[in-house]
RNA sequence: GGACAGGUGGGUGAGUGGUUAAAGCCAACAGACUGUAAAUCUGUCCCUCCUUGCGAGGUACGAAGGUUCGAAUCCUUCCCUGUCCA
């Protein structure tokens, strides 16, 4: 291994049965044991969760961050200026930064997709703001992340084949701009991020597949799997997956976008997938929707009221080591703010660990079992 | 003892003759959440019954009586609460 801080993936192991793969994503700001779920920091915070927690207690190695919001708030000049977002909120390591190709489709009211770019209408002050392929590169080479995503065009689920295919074709064309934008600003900063492309399709096997193909000439350190978790049915997600992720690079890490309930982490990996990020596990940790070993815990439910249990006896994070279900209950019916920290402290242990899981599988050569397991789990 | 003000569903609080089983908010109960416009959103929330329907009955706006085709809303008496004056 080299000292090179370019990003760059190692395989260690792969699943004789099935598509999963072990590997260290390597990054300026450390490594990163794949495969590896990334906790979502869309404004530079994983929201109710310090930073010193997400290190030492959760042992996150990789989280996200949001061009879109960051330029909006607090500005992506003002976060060079103070030294770059690692040290702006204080996170020594990696970095990935969404491109704001997602706001295309949760904010779909307030843009405007042309083959130029993306006109926005910010959701804060209503101010229009265009992001093209080179201009959400710049912004992320601003903020510095380890790994910043091309600008895509993310579709709602459904979407006619027209429609995607279109979608699909402007996504490949940004992505070969910003890809030679990227090329020549990386040599004139001699940034070590990385850029990854991101596919597009829908949800048609062609469209995919052809996206597949050509954004891999591309020879970037990594991929993605975009348009996932777009008000479409679960098993499609894992069906589109499956068809993408074997026609990218072997060597190269695949990060599939946005998806993942925790049952289904594992049949990702089966597919050859090496990184996944979601908001399921903070979001529903705030809004009192905790996930176990056994299931779900909804904490406000009336039978928790005197529950002295953790919250998962089989989970060994602060929270479950500390706290009863009455307590948690009690803090959510309040509307306590440590209910939050505490409970997305526990949630994104539990998504953390099965990826730990996972990875450990993996690399003993008993994945297939791991998966089988749970699976029959599933169906009981 | 007197003068005002007021008593509405678990709590607040609208409603001053009919589309009012009674707004809104809160609480309670339940559900959702997938590259975060989310510490958010949705539903239920008097009782009983069934052919579970913008269904049928029954109770209900301090109490009792009255006016009226019809009353939470108008009248009478009583009870209670608050403020002020003695």
């Amino acid at each position: 291994m080299g000292y090179s801080e370019n990003v760059h993936f190692e395989l260690q192991a792969e699943c004789p049965d099935t598509g999963a793969r072990a590997g260290l994503l390597h990054t300026a700001h450390g490594v990163v044991e794949t495969p590896v779920f990334m906790p979502v920091g869309t404004q530079a915070t994983v929201k109710g969760v310090p930073q010193r927690d997400l290190e030492c207690d959760l042992d996150a190695r990789i989280i996200l961050a949001n061009t879109y919001h960051l330029f909006l708030r607090p500005g992506h000049e003002l976060i060079r200026h103070l030294g770059g977002l690692h040290q702006f909120m204080a996170w020594p390591r990696a970095i990935l930064t969404d491109s704001g190709g997602f706001q295309v489709f949760s904010l779909s009211d307030l843009r405007k997709v042309t083959d130029e770019g993306v006109l926005f209408r910010s959701h804060l002050d209503g101010d229009q703001h265009l992001f093209t392929p080179e201009s959400t590169v710049d912004v992320q080479l601003a903020l510095g992340s380890d790994i910043m995503m091309v600008l895509d065009e993310c579709l709602a689920y459904p979407a006619s084949h027209e429609a995607a295919n279109q979608a699909m074709r402007r996504t490949v064309a940004w992505a070969n701009t910003a890809y030679r934008y990227y090329l020549r600003r990386k040599e004139e900063t001699s940034s070590p991020a990385a850029l990854f492309p991101i596919v597009q399709g829908s949800m048609f096997h062609d469209l995919r597949t052809a996206c597949a193909a050509e954004l891999s000439e591309l020879n970037a350190p990594g991929y993605a799997i975009g348009g996932l978790s777009v008000g479409e049915p679960r098993p499609l997600s894992l069906e589109m997956t499956e068809a993408t992720a074997p026609l990218l690079p072997r060597d190269r890490p695949r990060y599939v976008m946005g998806v993942g309930m925790p049952e289904e982490l594992a049949e990702y990996v089966a597919r050859g997938v090496d990184m996944l990020d979601c908001v399921l596990p903070s979001r529903n940790a705030r809004n009192g929707c905790l996930f176990t070993s056994e299931g779900r815990v909804i904490i406000k439910q009336a039978r928790y009221r005197d529950d002295p249990a953790p919250i998962d006896p089989n989970c060994h994070c602060y929270t479950c080591r500390t706290y009863s279900r009455a307590y948690l209950r009690h803090l959510f019916q309040a509307g306590e703010i440590l209910f939050s920290t505490l409970a997305t402290l526990h949630n994104l242990k539990h998504y953390l660990d099965r990826m730990r899981q996972i990875r450990h599988a993996i690399l003993l050569g008993t994945f297939r079992a791991y998966l089988d397991s749970l699976r029959r789990r599933a169906v009981e």
